[in-house]
DNA sequence: TCTTTTTTTGATACCGGTAACATATAAAAT
DNA sequence: ATTTTATATGTTACCGGTATCAAAAAAAGA
């Protein structure tokens, strides 16, 4: 491997000039620069990023903290997971994984599946950390556009003109649901319809049993708006259990549009959210994070996109 | 952050000695050790990876190179990534994923989704690696014992009292998927059965169209046994919409044991691959090598369970 | 008892960068 | 032309470990 000091003496300059072109290049001469830059064009030259590390006191590693149970964990990590390794590995950065609270190492958090009642654990952290998943208490988080995700949804389903819209939530107290519910019911008002809300734990087989158990409430011409891929997946074995006819009579919209979406028959139509990108901007930003020492970074909300597939009309 | 230095000072000797106890105890003696020992413990001292990382020209990163397209990629991919972290980091190590052949950076490679054609990339790579997935070319590698998978898939079958055992493989000309269609040929060549196999790509809905369009083939009191647990859904489907009886009339056996068997509704009795534990040894796996300046480590064989459930009879 | 050999510990240089300060050179002000 | 100020480059020390060799201490042999 090629060193700075390869470089420099091949350029006829100092170790420090060399370092100078890579990270502060305004500092030096044009002249000078392009000398340097050849020089390390020649010698195919590439920053060693552990010593660099050692130099700054760090580790070069993001933890990336993921809360909720592992055999609960959708399959869309995996996405998320591609796009924090891409931001991650574009500054030289690895992962390391840690699955619950005792973290330490590393140079900052991507921290996921975080609770209300994670704050005080939170507060507590003595590295940078940013949040996947909203949350109001003032940190900083990246989230798909919940509420604007279910308005989408919402409108599709009244453009296709199913007279009763009822939305199917997940039963959790938490900002991400509140958002989906919120998105799908100003929908509705907009329209002068009133809402219909039931909210049942995230799993298909409880959702398939809370249609079934209410299905003499549900009329041909319904579409139900679904919190999750996997509560819609429920609720279309409901229907074609109940030999409904799927799109005609009963529309299913759901949410995630990664992975479940497919597998489904009917295809689902679902909010995808764009969680290789959520990935990378989270890394983006956890990096900036920790080069400005902790600074606040704010909130950013990704647009999702509405699939249309074979579980709603047309 | 406590230093070797400190230690050293704390316990009146060179910086050298604290090293030894740490990475070769048994050049120190026991007095000192202990003396030692005590200094780190009361300091609370641990060392700095970078650090070491930097004196031994190693980066601590291991790349985890995924070989096949994203949006194919299974979400049995969490498991193991997640066995492959604890692993790494059991030894202060961290990931960095890739998807392309592209590589460079890192230690050593954790390689998945390898086929035949990639054995000339592997020999041109400059840097230990391990396979996920059988091969037989003499590369190291770690897999689930697919032969004995399926023989308990098989032998389950017919311990159940199914008449026909037909298999549903992955039309993919690897080891894998050999070793899958070894296990439940010689099972049923055990019995004197004759062995019935239909392959398609690895897909729910091609699983169905195929169960479907040959429907008129399979008599009652039939167990398919499925590659993998996309396919074991595309057949219970087709069985489904055929209004077939499962499991009494039809038994459906998988194969993976992640996630989708649980979105199934029957809830799939599958062959449940330990990727948690995969990845571990994965990890243990390319560390061993690393330190071992790239010596053979030879192929290892994890035992799956079967997972007995709705799809299969009682 | 005095060498010789072996074992234990220490001093030094180095891994490959970077920050902080020192020096040389050029531009601006007097 | 001389002093002041700004800009560009170099020198040095350090980040926190480890390998290598030298020195000291202990054990073995003569």
């Amino acid at each position: 491997m090629t060193t700075l000091s390869d470089v420099a003496k091949k350029a006829n300059v100092s170790k420090m000039t060399v370092s100078r072109v890579i990270n502060h290049p305004q500092q030096v001469t044009p002249e000078l620069r392009k000398i340097v830059e050849k020089a390390m064009e020649q010698l195919n030259y590439h920053p060693n990023s552990v010593a660099s590390a050692l130099a700054h006191n760090r580790t070069n590693v993001v933890k990336l903290v993921i809360l909720e149970d592992i055999d609960t964990t959708e399959p869309y990590y995996m996405n998320l997971l591609f796009g924090i390794a891409k931001g991650l590995s574009k500054k030289h950065y690895a992962i390391q994984l840690a699955t619950d609270r005792n973290v330490g190492g590393g140079d900052g958090y991507i921290i996921t599946g975080g609770r209300a009642t994670d704050a005080e654990w939170l507060d507590q952290l003595d590295k940078p950390f940013v949040l996947f998943g909203e949350n109001r208490y003032g940190y900083d988080f990246i989230d798909t556009d919940n509420k604007l995700g279910e308005q989408l949804a919402t409108q599709y389903a009244l453009n296709k003109n199913y007279q009763s819209i009822i939305f199917i939530g997940i039963d959790e107290k938490e900002p991400f649901e509140y958002s989906r519910e919120a998105g799908y019911i100003n929908t509705l008002q907009k329209h002068n319809m009133i809402p219909k809300i039931f909210r049942i734990q995230n799993h298909s087989s409880l959702a398939e049993k809370l249609i079934i158990s209410n299905w003499k409430k549900f009329a041909p011409n319904t579409c139900f708006i679904c919190a999750s891929d996997r509560i819609a997946i429920g609720v279309v074995r409901a229907i074609q259990r109940k030999n409904g006819n799927i799109p005609r009579d009963f529309g299913v919209i759901g949410f995630d549009g990664v992975f479940l979406d497919q597998v489904s028959n009917p295809k689902l139509t679902t909010v995808k959210q764009n969680l290789f990108k959520l990935g990378e901007l989270l890394a983006a930003m956890i990096l900036q994070k920790i080069k400005q020492d902790g600074a606040q970074q704010g909130e950013v909300l990704i647009e999702p996109e509405l699939i249309k597939n074979e579980s709603t009309r047309n």
